[in-house]
RNA sequence: CGGGGUGUAGCGUAGCCCGGUCAUCGCGCCUGCUUUGGGAGCAGGAGGUCGCAGGUUCGAAUCCUGCCACCCCGACCA
């Protein structure tokens, strides 16, 4: 049994994380090892999001690791907002110490140019594009990418902030701004489809402020989850860089008037994070809770017998309802494994988060019947074997419902619009959750609120058309926006 | 980089103040038998340079010095 409410939340995630086989801190600085486990779920997400990409006319390509630190710097911004985690290549070499086999960097094997290991693509990428764009034929470049990159956080948390974290980054190129504009709010439209429709989290959708925007870009789209501790989680973000990469890159394309113009660009990455997300959206005392649509292992099937004979018996009706359910494309497994109790198995299959279990026992096929529990209300029924089809399809689909509903309800519950300041700290430090509230949108608002109370915009939502006046200062606003304390 | 803390078996730990049958216990692992409708029981077994390097001492997990690593709180974090 986890304890997630009496004790501290993040105690919580980590033993979840652990027991639940996810993934576990590796022996190299701020670094995870994702496990079996853990990574079939990020395949899962991958190869649902990958199909929503091609779907949309995207492409996926690889790019290199490496990025020499003269094109690391070339867009200024961009640059900047990444030197402070940057991890840098400077030698190409070992040689012996000549003591016992230790191996010390050879200084006669130092680099011309230092390699910056990516901490995101747009550099190497825009170098490359400069090649490969010459005509308005050429447009739009719609390239994504799956890879790894390096952070050199100060404070790694697993799955929510590693030194090297697993993502795909989107970056593309358009004729026109109005094009690439549209295309950095159908991908932020795209992320807050999956994570709503296939991971069952709700999100609020909106622009980032200036300050908490992407290095480099001119309009930041995000869209931000709610935690069950109250912090908010970015779990997306899309891009729109008007034309600096461009410029700095001097990427060009000849109009159909043969005229010389700066290409438009947007660049979008979701990452291993939203591995965070999953967990501390649905999990609760008993470990991981998996929507169905994302779970790689939907139904698990566990018998309960004594003795070999009892086990064949219940194999045969076990591997037809196996069968029968993976016709329909439901995922099985059936947990035969001998020597563990059911009750061990159930306990670890709820911490895994399956969503749905099937015990039969020698009772159950007198009966002709199966227990059916779900994961997410931890009911019980028993239904009859050939109702088994019928009513796993039924109950995924609630199961997805109810895990989806009840996030909606805990984030609109912890929204919480305020008109004072005294109710904003308030409400941040007792409640927590969004404060939804008038700001007068300036940087300096922002940093002050920052600074006394720890939460920041985490989004502007798009339609905020009322008046009022800001939350910090009184002048008048005509932006509401989402503030809280976010991981 | 500041402030605090911790390093003992795969994991979690006792012992340290007060040096001497102290290397403890639980989980896990291996073997066997019995178990199997909610995390099995019994019996036996394997596994440790007590973070590293010095020093003090007849004797160091324990005291001293230096180093290393990790954790927590800050700072940092699209």
């Amino acid at each position: 049994m986890l304890t997630k409410r009496s004790d501290n939340f993040s105690k919580w995630y980590n033993e979840l994380v652990s027991r639940a086989q996810l993934a576990e801190n590796s022996s190299v600085r701020g670094c995870m090892v994702i496990k079996p486990y853990g990574f079939s779920i990020w395949e899962s997400m991958k190869s649902e999001l990958d199909k929503k990409f091609k779907a949309t006319g995207h492409q996926n390509a690889y790019f290199p690791l490496f990025v020499p630190k003269s094109l690391f710097e070339a867009e200024e911004k961009n640059a900047e907002g990444f030197a402070k985690e940057c991890a840098v290549v400077t030698h190409y070499r070992l040689k012996n110490s000549g003591k016992e086999g230790k191996l010390i960097v050879d200084p006669e094997a130092k680099l011309e140019e230092e390699l910056i290991v990516r901490p995101t693509s747009e550099a190497i990428i825009w170098r490359t594009y400069k090649n490969w764009i010459q005509s308005y034929r050429d447009l739009p470049l719609l390239i994504n990418q799956w890879a790894n990159v390096v952070r050199w956080e100060m404070r790694p948390r697993l799955f929510l902030r590693t030194a090297e974290f697993l993502w795909q980054e989107g970056h593309t190129a358009h004729a026109t701004k109005k094009e690439a504009q549209d295309e950095a709010l159908l991908i932020n439209d795209l992320y807050a489809d999956f994570v709503e429709n296939y991971m069952a989290i709700p999100v609020i959708k909106g622009l980032k402020s200036e300050s908490e925007r992407f290095a480099g870009a001119v309009e930041t789209h995000c869209i931000e989850a709610l935690m069950q501790d109250g912090k908010a989680l970015q779990a997306g973000t899309s891009h729109f860089l008007g034309d600096n990469f461009a410029k700095a890159f001097d990427v060009k394309f000849a109009n159909q008037n043969g005229n010389l113009e700066y290409v438009w660009a947007t660049s979008w990455g979701v990452s291993t994070r939203l591995m965070g997300a999953l967990i501390m959206t649905h999990g609760d005392d008993k470990g991981l809770v998996l929507p169905p649509n994302l779970a790689p292992i939907q139904v698990v099937i566990v018998p309960i017998f004594k003795g070999k004979e009892q086990l064949e018996e219940i194999s045969i009706v076990a591997k037809k309802i196996k069968d029968q359910l993976e016709s329909k494309n439901v995922r099985v497994q059936f947990d035969n494994r001998e020597n563990l109790k059911p009750g061990f198995k159930f306990a670890e299959h709820e911490m895994k988060g399956i969503p749905i279990r099937i015990a039969i026992g020698p009772k159950d096929i007198e009966k002709n019947q199966l227990e059916l529990a779900r994961r997410d209300t931890e009911e019980k029924i028993f239904i009859k074997q050939n109702f088994a089809l019928e009513e796993v399809e039924k109950i995924l689909k609630e199961i997805h419902v109810n895990l989806f509903e009840r996030a909606k309800k805990f984030l609109e519950e912890n929204i919480t619009e305020v008109n004072s300041y005294e109710d904003f700290k308030n409400t941040i430090n007792q409640k927590g959750g969004f404060v939804y509230a008038y700001w007068d949108g300036t940087t300096e608002t922002e940093e002050k609120i920052k600074k006394e109370t720890k939460a920041t915009i985490r989004c502007i939502p798009y339609s905020s058309s009322t008046k009022g006046k800001c939350v910090l200062t009184g002048k008048e606003s005509s932006q509401k926006v989402y503030f809280a304390k976010s991981y």
